[in-house]
DNA sequence: TGTACATCAGTGAACGCGCGTTCACTGATGTAC
DNA sequence: TGTACATCAGTGAACGCGCGTTCACTGATGTAC
């Protein structure tokens, strides 16, 4: 192949982010630049022509993830100005559950971050992803932390015990509750129930 | 030191299980062989003596962990007759937060878990635990899964955003609502508000 | 517009390193008498 | 109880392997004229 065109150079850079946001997401900052530049459709040698480290592209994936998730979570009702009943309803079904590569960062990437993973770039990134993804569940007596909090905590357990009856009964938990939530607060129940 | 009494091996055993216990913990399954065996005081080489393999003393080091949370919440006021509320204050509290290594496996493994690090044995002990100590949460009316989705949710974001000011917004957050669930519920408040 | 050449995205082999695992060895422990 | 010896937990060096990263090389692209 040798040499590329600057538009082509720019696609391929372009996709081994994409590949990269989704296979962090999917496997954790533990996944290997060859396996990753393989999964992109090139091969391992390339990696620095275009990124100065792994941290780097790991703190890139992480932005593009974001910016993805900023625009509607992904793999739903794309969705700033979906009502948050939808956005939940999206957010704790299998489907999404199932889809951890091209699912919420917020859940996915927790761990990594926590642990270090990745500069202080991603680490930022996180945060205001966090604080950004709680204000479009927020309500006038409620700034969306604990409703967020339920849905992580929920896809994260479903996930973790997923093949086991509990991984189910864990989503729709959190749904009843979030609706019951939304009844306390005079909004339209989710179910007629 | 070369041959050791009976008693000794099996202590050194145990404080091997202990030590991985807290490192897989704090940070995931990749903690090395060598750093877990000299985290316990011991050289890498005798390691095979006594597990099979790395993903051996994994399964291990998580059936440890969830022995110690069915005897009570780790880092907590030991709990299995612990009143909900007071679980809840200490899970949520700052302290729990920054003891990953120390604190609750279904937090602290949820992602390793899913991303099937660790044998069967890990994963069904994991969802296990999930059904313990929802139990341990529920009441009359409510099986305890979306509080507990709530706790981990808040817990695993808390720690993922730590360092910047929304980490401790997000552990108040989830404890004003599950304190409010518990008003609904008929149950005492939280506070005298 | 056409030609000559410098550029540089991508290739594939190689680097040192740390990983999980194996193994020959040690010498105190546990046992047979 | 005391002695002789087999056992085996722990040591430290070594194994092949895959990691992140580097580099000499290629040849189409982009540019200078």
């Amino acid at each position: 192949m040798s040499r590329v065109s600057q538009a082509q150079a720019e696609e391929n850079r372009q996709r081994v982010v994409e590949t990269a946001s989704r296979l962090f997401r999917e496997q954790g900052a533990q996944v290997s630049v060859a396996e990753l530049m393989k999964a992109a459709g090139l091969t391992h040698g390339g990696f620095y022509k275009q990124f100065p480290s792994k941290e780097a592209l790991f703190d890139e994936a992480t932005a593009h993830a974001f910016a993805a998730l900023a625009d509607g979570t992904p793999g739903s009702p794309s969705a700033a100005d979906a009502p948050s009943e939808a956005v939940i309803d999206a957010y704790l079904s299998t489907e999404h559950r199932d889809d951890v590569a091209g699912g919420c960062p917020v859940a996915a990437l927790a761990t990594d971050i926590a642990r270090g993973q990745g500069g202080p770039a991603s680490q930022h990134r996180y945060s205001e992803g966090v604080t950004e993804f709680a204000q479009r569940l927020s309500t006038d007596q409620d700034d969306g932390l604990s409703r967020l909090s339920t849905m992580v905590g929920a896809l994260v357990l479903a996930r973790a015990t997923k093949g086991t009856p509990v991984s189910e009964k864990i989503l729709a938990a959190a749904c009843e509750a979030l609706g019951q939530d939304e009844r306390d607060r005079g909004a339209a129940p989710r179910s007629g129930a």
